[in-house]
RNA sequence: GCUCCCUUCGUCUAGUGGUCUAGGACGCCGCCCUCUCAUGGCGUAAACAGGGGUUCGAGUCCCCUAGGGAGCGCCA
């Protein structure tokens, strides 16, 4: 009985597993290389390498690059560097579509021979003809299938080919996102699969990859779902077997438009530049159009385990800067100080701010995470702890280092240079001043706070004191009085 | 113009016919904490696009209208 049981569990076990590799999982993310990485299409990439790092299989990375016109090398430099930022690795790729034109033509040989796809002549002047009287009869612009039947083609134009789509019926799409969508044949034209120099076009391609590739997720912005029942006629008169679907929704701006440089269309590394974390850049935007019940924070495993297809909204969704700051702040607060403290010093590079005064960062992030939304913030907000020098506000030096003050801020500076330097006793020393001179905390912390800062707004005055280090500390409390000197003659 | 997609607080969303006098989050405003600024805590205001059905009952299903978006290239 029991090795029955053992055996029955085995063969199940192994059943499992067949099913499993049959149905491995494999995704991609397929970007044109003729700009940046924006944030839209990280999040498309983000949701198929979720789904395939989810279900074990594959993400793939595929460069479509078959417009040699506008394909640049720098754009395909940044996409790569943008997904690594993000920690987005392929498991397979790049892969480039300038290199498989061998087996384009391959594939587009065998429909001329099959009769599923025809040479057409027709010239750009015709063609633009024939769209305008569709045009002008309230009908979807398209082509006529004009040289379907040519028996005596002319010689002197180097013709484009296309593919032959089935002129009855319906495409009927099953999108995990969209739900079932259905076109109706007669909507759709005989599209060019090669160009007049030979080349092969985009949706000719894309159908090639993802069978050769064996994509079984499709995963993408959904301005593909009208391309998507002609991919499918292609993919279906090829015999291959279909990907399943996905049109993720695109992004809006935050006035709900289309998404433009001004609200963020802009590369993914300016999110770097401008002191985002991955993490938080990637936990906003799997929020973005995707939900699990109320839970905000996801980790990246989190996200892997819980994220859903099927959950993901099927309307665009605005891009919220506010809210990708909270999360920023919220990871700022989190994390590894040691960690935080690099970003902290890129941010540092960037702005030119001379690092080697500082204490170590790794103490401003901790003091600071409360009070910056970005690693960019923390840095311009702490120049008092970089530099040797401090600029005064003027309204600040005013409004606090009044003559009054005169006493006891010499007073705490002496005792200041006799302690021990921590930030408890430096806690202890402010209160004792305070107390003596019957002064309230405010009145004796601010105008110490406008002489080593030289304004208003710092961490806790013992930490700030503390960071900003003995000597300059004490050097600036004494540059205060001598300047409150000059002032009050 | 045609085809397709979309529509819950300002924004992201919960909600899969009754538990919704619609919940959470960001933001806003207020209060508390407080040495500043923040953080944190508490709280207020704030939405089912409109109209018809179906149903005992609709944010949830169906239809129409309006509004928004995408596609209709020898671009991807």
């Amino acid at each position: 009985m029991g090795i029955l049981l053992w055996v029955i569990y085995h063969l199940n076990r192994l059943l499992y597993l067949l099913f499993e590799i049959k149905m491995m999982v494999r995704t991609r993310f397929a970007p044109s290389p003729t700009g940046y990485l924006h944030i839209g299409g990280v999040r498309t990439a983000l949701f198929s390498w979720l789904y395939a790092r989810q279900h074990g299989g594959q993400f793939i990375l595929r460069i479509e690059d078959t417009d040699r016109e506008r394909s640049t090398q720098e754009s395909v430099n940044a996409i790569l560097e943008g997904m690594t930022w993000l920690g987005l690795q392929p498991d397979e790729g790049p892969f480039y579509q300038t290199k498989r034109f061998d087996r384009y033509r391959q594939v587009i040989e065998q429909l001329l021979a099959e009769g599923k796809a025809y040479y057409c002549y027709c010239s750009k002047e015709r063609l633009e003809k024939v769209r305008a009287e569709y045009k002008a009869r309230k009908q979807k612009p398209r082509y006529d299938g004009h040289c379907r039947h040519l028996s005596n083609p002319p010689h002197d134009v180097k013709p484009v080919i296309r593919f032959k789509n089935p002129e009855m019926g319906e495409v009927v799409i099953r999108d995990l996102i969209k739900g079932t969508v259905i076109f109706n044949n007669n909507e759709l034209d005989d599209l060019i699969i090669a160009r007049s120099d030979g080349t092969p076009t985009y949706n000719f391609t894309v159908v090639i990859d993802d069978w050769d590739m064996k994509i079984t997720h499709v995963i993408r912005g959904d301005d593909h779902l009208n391309n998507t029942p002609r991919q499918i006629n292609i993919l279906e008169t090829l015999g291959a077997t279909l990907p399943q679907y996905a049109h993720v929704p695109m992004i809006l701006g935050d006035d709900g438009q289309r998404l433009s440089k001004r609200h963020g269309a802009v590369s993914v590394m300016n999110y770097k530049q401008e002191g985002y974390l991955p993490e938080a850049l990637l936990n906003y935007l799997v929020r973005l159009g995707w939900s699990h019940g109320d839970q905000e924070i996801f980790s990246r495993q989190e996200m892997i385990d819980l994220f859903d297809l099927k959950a993901v909204h099927s309307s665009p969704a605005a891009f919220d800067r506010e809210k990708l700051g909270w999360l920023n702040q919220h990871y700022i607060k989190t994390g590894d100080p040691e960690e935080l403290a690099k970003h902290l010093q890129f941010q540092c590079d960037q702005l030119e701010i001379e690092t080697t005064q500082a204490p170590p960062l790794a103490k401003i992030v901790k003091a600071q995470a409360e009070r910056a939304k970005t690693l960019k913030e923390m840095a311009q907000n702490s120049p008092f702890f970089f530099g040797n020098k401090i600029e005064f506000n003027e309204k600040a030096v005013r409004k606090h280092l009044k003559p009054a003050i005169r006493e006891p801020l010499t007073d705490l500076c002496e005792r200041l240079a006799h302690v021990e330097w921590n930030a408890e006793a430096i806690h202890a020393i402010v209160h004792a001043v305070a107390e003596q001179y019957e002064l309230k905390l405010g009145k004796i912390a601010q105008p110490l706070r406008v002489a080593v800062t030289g304004g208003t707004v710092s961490p806790p005055i013992d930490v700030t004191v503390y960071l900003i280090g003995k000597t300059r500390s004490i050097d600036r409390i004494k540059h205060a009085l001598t300047l409150m000197e000059e002032m009050n003659g």
